[in-house]
RNA sequence: GCGUCGGUAGCUCAAUUGGAUAGAGCACCUGACUUCGGAUCAGGUGGUUGGGGGUUCGAGUCCCUCCCGGCGUACCA
């Protein structure tokens, strides 16, 4: 039951930014420290081990212990050793009196750490002084960039849109906190044979009172109906109007001053359209290059690859021919059609050498659809040939498709695409539904807010929930529910933190963490578990940021979450006096932190309350 | 045909270099409250990880084979 009392906005929480941290000798982080000592009793007994193999991770069940590595079997394997005794020797040089419990070795080998609560309440002290969140960027930063959503000019933004859209964001997001230079770049869909047919409709169809109306919908309109005039295969075919649109096409690549014009309107237009999509979802861009960008730069690539041999004639087409790459046997790749004219495989490898040329990239992550993986493969594959030294990493970053309830692609009823403002304005709707009915209190206007961040949340959730390389069924009632693994858990679980400092501020009591966590005790087992938990958010961010894989922080801040009502059932938190309570409220404002950074990271807003 | 991704509890999905007794939510059953907001928590039922074979101290994960499904497969992107 809330009281209408406390008339706090609903707002997005401002996120705490962790001051970098300092130089340090030694990692700030309890299971990178076990690791490092690890790897150092590891070299100190076989100075010629793979030590990046060495790895100590969370254990999967806590009666194992907290931390686990199961390094030394393959080592002791690998040099036939007995795994036991390799393992009791390294153990016995092992110093983590400071940290852990004494080490254990179990089954055939494995070492099992457990951490020692007065190591834990030490690192939430230095958390609680701001000084870190749990994480440490990244000791080596890179520099990425992140190509995602793509949509195409004149068309509206649509379901398909939406997971390259989150997904890429994410990821841009995860790399940024970790201290990476991050590029993002939409690379949208702005030429091609799609624009004959548009200036032809445009020249001869075109409402401009529909044009201020709805843009998109009207180059939309007129599309479709030259399109259809263009398709033999339709009644309305019209072999006139097919080759109007083939010689404005021409007029168009030939630089005419009058259709390069109504091309710039049209982008225009469309990129309205995207900033207030973009705008809606908090994703930002750091450059627009389309497609046409690379215009001028695709005869020199094929020239280049004509000239080292990677590309040759076939049919009056250039192809690239892969037949030393086993899948790629038999899967040539076009690089110029027989017309001549560049398509999206010349494309891309422009713009892949345009930016290696312009911002000499680490990482270059494409997000896109999992259809593209042959394409991405020769791409990829070209590129190797041309420039066979670059040291870049090139990630395709794919994903599912999103199906409706019958398991099909998701459309409307009537079997067009959905599109994706009309989807986020019933995610907003049905939030709104939910939030009225609870807190029928609560002024309109903030309604409405909570039930944005939590609707476009619910999407945005669902989308970076399940592996991102399976399909997965879009349910309203799934994203939108109040108890699993969603958003609305999450946000709830954020809010109660929330609540319980409302509640001390009302009584008048001022809280200073830094202060609150200079002497802590833990002690209850719920105490315990959630602090361990807040220790593991270093792991996560960093395997999401190495395998691209939002879904890993998703069911992170879900444990955590889980872990925090535990301790919120077991432990009371204002009722206790003295450390016990101030550990308690470092403990809740330290859990905020994490979940809203964590959120944050996934692109969700927090509202105070909901 | 070839390539590729997948098949895990009734349903929707997890499972971190191969690692310990394959975990969650929903649904179903049983409990807990005059609540630091019950939009909650605790417990229970539920599995031959599509079938078979192999490698390994150890396989949902790697290899082989078969079955089923999605997607791709020369001038769309």
């Amino acid at each position: 039951m809330s009281c209408s009392r406390f008339t706090a906005p609903a707002r997005s929480v401002p996120i705490p930014i962790p001051a970098p941290p300092a130089p340090f000798t030694i990692s700030p982080m309890l299971r990178q420290s076990i690791e490092q000592r690890l790897q150092q009793a590891v070299a100190r007994r076989l100075p010629d081990a793979d030590l990046t193999s060495v790895l100590v991770r969370p254990c999967p069940d806590p009666k194992f212990g907290d931390y686990q590595s199961n390094a030394l079997m393959g080592l002791a394997k690998q040099r036939r050793l007995n795994p036991r005794q390799l393992a009791t020797e390294i153990a016995a040089d092992l110093q983590l009196d400071d940290l852990c419990e004494p080490t254990e070795i179990a089954g055939p080998g494995f070492l099992n750490f457990r951490l020692k609560p007065a190591a834990l309440a030490a690192m939430l002290s230095v958390a609680a002084r701001g000084e870190h969140l749990f994480f440490r960027p990244a000791t080596e930063p890179y520099t990425v960039v992140v190509d995602f959503s793509s949509p195409n000019v004149a068309k509206p933004m649509h379901v398909g849109h939406i997971r390259s859209t989150i997904l890429g964001d994410c990821l841009a997001r995860t790399l940024r906190l970790l201290g990476h230079r991050v590029i993002t770049d939409n690379h949208i869909g702005d030429w091609g044979t799609q624009f004959g047919m548009l200036l032809v409709g445009w020249k001869t169809l075109l409402d401009e009172a529909a044009l201020d109306r709805d843009p998109i919908a009207e180059l939309e309109r007129i599309y479709r109906a030259v399109n259809a005039r263009c398709s033999e295969d339709k009644p309305e075919f019209d072999p006139a109007t097919l080759e109007q649109a083939r010689a404005e096409l021409v007029k168009l690549q030939g630089g005419d001053e009058e259709n390069t014009g109504i091309w710039r309107r049209m982008i225009a237009l469309s990129q309205q359209q995207f900033d207030t999509i973009y705008g809606r979802l908090g994703v930002r861009f750091d450059h627009t290059f389309g497609e046409s960008f690379y215009n001028d730069r695709l005869a020199e690539a094929v020239t280049e690859l004509e000239s080292r041999g990677i590309v040759r004639e076939s049919e009056g087409a250039l192809l690239a021919f892969f037949d030393d790459v086993p899948p790629l046997k038999n899967q040539p790749a076009i690089v110029r059609k027989r017309d001549g004219a560049a398509n999206y495989t010349t494309t891309d490898l422009a713009t892949l050498q345009y930016r290696l040329a312009t911002w000499n990239p680490d990482e270059i992550i494409y997000v896109t659809d999992g259809r593209q993986q042959l394409h991405f493969q020769q791409v990829f594959e070209i590129f190797r040939r041309w420039h066979p030294d670059a040291p870049v990493r090139l990630s395709h970053v794919w994903f599912g498709s999103i199906l409706g309830e019958n398991n099909q692609p998701l459309k409307t009823r009537s079997g067009e695409n959905i599109k994706l403002a009309d989807l986020l304005d019933e995610a907003e709707e049905r939030a709104l539904r939910v939030v009225a009915e609870k807190n029928p209190e609560l002024p309109e206007s903030e309604q409405r807010e909570i039930a944005r961040m939590v609707g476009l949340g619910a999407v945005k959730y669902a989308d970076l929930l399940p592996n991102r390389q399976s399909d997965y069924v879009f349910s309203w009632d799934k994203m939108l529910a109040l108890n699993g693994n969603t958003a609305p858990y999450l946000l709830y679980a954020a809010t109660r933190i929330r609540s319980i400092f409302r509640k001390l501020a009302e009584s008048g009591e001022t809280f200073d963490l830094a202060a609150a966590g200079a002497d802590l005790t833990l002690a209850e087992p719920a105490e315990l578990a959630l602090a361990k938990q807040l220790q593991n958010f270093d792991f996560v961010l960093h395997a999401v940021a190495e395998e691209h894989r939002p879904n890993y922080l998703c069911n992170y801040l879900y444990e955590l979450a889980g872990q925090f009502t535990g301790f919120y059932e077991a432990c009371p938190v204002l009722r206790a006096e003295g450390t016990v309570r101030a550990t308690r409220l470092v403990l809740c404002e330290l859990t905020f932190r994490v979940l809203a950074q964590g959120l944050e990271v996934l692109g969700l807003e927090v509202p105070e309350r909901m």
